[in-house]
DNA sequence: ATAGGGTTAG
């Protein structure tokens, strides 16, 4: 009985002072207490309410709740903060709601959450209202609460474009809304971003005093609304209200100069992020590698990374997407490893992230595991990684794979339509990517830039030039979408390719922009394979002008030279090679067998296997020589005999590493190479008559296209 | 009460 007494009175005790509880586990030992000595009470109910809900332990708060028939002002609010805090802002709003039609007011630090609420709902409607709700209350000159107004409408102004909200007429003190309106997106009139703006300067008119939190919310709310000058003149005018950045600040202004990619401002930024110690936190950090990163400077945004001491979900991220996107693949993947080490989970951002790396260096089995990963994280309904994937498919030759991720998908947004356009374009399935662009704008989506890129490809690759002009023409007349370098290069090359050389050279002199050594290079290997060496010199003049270090152009023209027997303007092309400093990038190709990458540079004896890939060669070309193969030497300018040229073009990279994948796969295997530069007309010859002896599909990716093999033939039908 | 990362590009 003693005992039961000195309980009852430490009760009372903590629940004078619940503030003294300093543990979940003194909190719950509390109720069991509680419910074994006291009579229930709703005020001394109420303050264990708020003591768990402190703790953030709904469901006995909830349990307690329940238990009271009129609850009052105290217990709304635990449990209002408890769903709040715990992420079930609708459950929040609807006991808000509730509470209201009891007829019991808000205090007034219950504003913010519940704005935060309407917040994560997109609920502008009943944001409104409640701030109605504040002004008749006479709250609006609280600090804290004009905080939460100014960050309401600074978010519901970013959520203005493309909206098509539903409309909903509610009002807090009109009583009950289903909850389906509760959750669901509010009204979108137009010029409502204007609105909001207005609201957010009325309220920021109305607050007596601003503190840091108010000039950041206000900040960040222009920088996210890409009013990037209004943005940085106000933390110039917080500067002069003699208020000091912090954190916060600094993570508005630094994606404001990695958009500017003005790494000059951004490195100030660094260093006052250092000098107040902001460098070791990870919102700064994260920052700061995505600025380094948009501005092309990858090192720095390593060595942001490399110094951080804590790393979150985001930090490597950041890092990955900050390798991938400055084409660092390996890296970008190799650090994908060590997050996974590290025991980070990968967010959904994570996988639309590296994803491009396995489509650029083809790594298939590594884009299926990935793949894997997606499904059973339950991430496959993302936009954003639905693309990459029909990217990657498509990009590891998978074609088909590719399709079926893009029909599954729920929704097609322009990102989507356009990876798959740009994959049958690859592919040399010409007809169906002009389909398929035509089906997109039936859909009503529209087409962008790099949709236009994906149509001039796929034109380019079947020589479709009455087409592709047509399409030149309307993109700006329909869409408004003027040409760019990318567009000017794939309509010369198309030109070019299709012998049209003369109309070519005419349309890149006429181009509004000035034309680049890359945009002639097209021009120049099109002379090449078309055999014309009088407009190839016109064309390399242009491209010396522009780019007098091109590579490409040197190594092409001394081949055409030496075609032409011109041993000594060959040779002159060499020398100015030499002096230069510049080298010819090694042809280069690679085959994934059993989930290893293995690669074959030409001539090369290196391959632990190359006994046996040199006897499968020699098989294989006496083969196909019975099938009528006579090597093409045309396009070998070594200096050396015929049957040495023979020879070294039986080693080109691609041949070795065809050989290996016939050696090392079971027969009827689908062979997959990725070769970094052309294939070769020789090459190309006699990979058709191997796909017939050997019986296989085989899938050639050059740095530009997709030849599928099959019977003798290939898919681009000798046009590429 | 305020903050960071993502898909398509000859």
């Amino acid at each position: 009985m003693t005992s039961n007494s000195t309980t009852k009175t430490l009760v009372k005790t903590f629940l004078r002072t619940p503030h003294s509880l300093k543990t979940k586990f003194q909190a719950k030992q509390l109720l069991a207490q509680f419910l074994k000595t006291q009579p229930y009470s709703p005020s001394s109910t109420s303050i264990l309410i708020s003591v768990y809900s402190n703790f953030n332990l709904l469901h006995p708060s909830l349990f307690l709740f329940n238990s009271l028939n009129s609850p009052p002002l105290l217990a709304w609010k635990s449990i209002i903060k408890c769903y709040a805090n715990s992420g079930h802002f609708l459950n929040s709003l609807t006991c808000f709601v509730q509470m209201r039609s009891f007829g019991i007011y808000p205090d007034p630090n219950m504003f913010p959450l519940v704005l935060k609420a309407c917040v994560f709902l997109k609920n502008l409607r009943l944001g409104e209202s409640i701030h109605g709700c504040i002004i008749r209350l006479g709250l609006d000159f609280d600090l804290f609460t004009g905080n939460a107004l100014l960050n309401m409408y600074a978010k519901f102004q970013s959520l203005q474009p493309n909206g098509g909200r539903k409309v909903f007429a509610f009002n807090v003190f009109d009583g009950m809304p289903k909850s389906d309106e509760l959750c669901g997106t509010s009204a979108q009139e137009k010029g409502a971003s204007i609105i909001q703006l207005e609201s957010m300067t009325k309220v920021l008119e109305m607050m007596p005093i601003w503190d840091v939190v108010s000039w950041n919310t206000v900040i960040a709310g222009n920088a996210q609304n890409g009013m990037y000058e209004e943005a940085l003149r106000m933390v110039r005018e917080m500067g002069n209200a003699n208020m000091k950045p912090d954190s916060f600040t600094l993570s508005s202004v630094l994606p404001i100069f990695a958009e500017y990619v003005d790494v000059i401002k951004g490195k100030e930024i660094h260093g006052y992020a250092i000098r107040h110690w902001f460098d070791s936190d990870c919102y700064i950090a994260s920052s700061l590698i995505d600025m380094y990163a948009n501005c092309a400077r990858i090192e720095d945004s390593c060595s942001v990374f490399n110094l951080l001491s804590k790393r979150d979900d985001i930090s490597w991220n950041s890092i990955i997407a900050a390798c991938v996107q400055n084409g660092v693949f390996d890296e970008g993947l190799k650090l994908f490893r060590q997050m996974l080490t590290a025991k980070v989970k990968p967010r959904d951002v994570t996988f639309s992230s590296i994803m491009p790396a396995c489509a650029y260096l083809t790594t298939l089995h590594l884009g299926k595991q990935l793949h894997g990963y997606i499904i059973r994280g339950g991430f496959k309904d993302n936009m954003f990684i639905a693309s990459s994937l029909v990217d990657m498919y498509a990009k590891c030759g998978n074609i088909k794979a590719a399709r079926w991720i893009f029909d599954q998908m729920e929704h097609q947004d322009m990102v989507s339509w356009t990876a798959i356009i740009m994959g049958y374009a690859l592919h040399g399935h010409a007809r169906d990517a002009l389909l398929l662009f035509k089906q997109m704008e039936m859909d009503g989506v529209k087409p962008n830039y790099v949709s236009y890129i994906a149509v001039f490809t796929a034109c380019s690759h079947a020589g479709l030039t009455d087409e592709a002009w047509r399409y030149f023409n309307s993109m700006s007349r329909n869409h408004g979408i003027k040409p760019g370098l990318e567009h000017y290069a794939a309509m010369a090359d198309l030109l070019g390719r299709a012998g049209k050389l003369e109309e070519a050279y005419e349309f890149i002199g006429s181009m509004h922009i000035a034309p680049t050594g890359s945009i002639w290079s097209t021009l120049l290997s099109a002379c090449r394979v078309h055999k014309n060496l009088e407009l190839a010199e016109k064309v390399a003049n242009e491209i010396f002008k522009v780019d007098p270090e091109n590579v490409g152009a040197y190594v092409l023209m001394s081949n055409m030279y030496a075609a032409a027997r011109r041993w000594k303007d060959a040779a002159k092309m060499r020398i100015f090679m030499k002096k230069k400093g510049i080298r010819k990038e090694p042809a280069c190709s690679w085959i994934e067998v059993k989930n290893r990458v293995h690669t074959f540079i030409s001539g090369d004896k290196s391959h632990p296997l190359y006994d046996r890939i040199f006897e499968a060669l020699k098989d294989l070309l006496e083969q196909i020589e019975r099938e009528g193969y006579i090597p093409d030497t045309n396009e070998d300018f070594h200096d050396v005999d015929e049957e040495q040229k023979k020879y070294m073009i039986f080693s080109h990279s691609e041949r070795l590493a065809l050989a290996f994948g016939i050696i090392s796969t079971p027969a009827g295997t689908t062979i997959r190479i990725t070769k970094n530069i052309r294939v070769c007309v020789d090459c190309h010859t006699a990979i058709k008559l191997i796909s017939k002896v050997v019986q296989r599909e085989i899938i050639v990716r050059d740095n530009s296209r997709f030849h599928h093999f099959k019977y003798g033939k290939c898919s681009c039908r000798d046009y590429w």
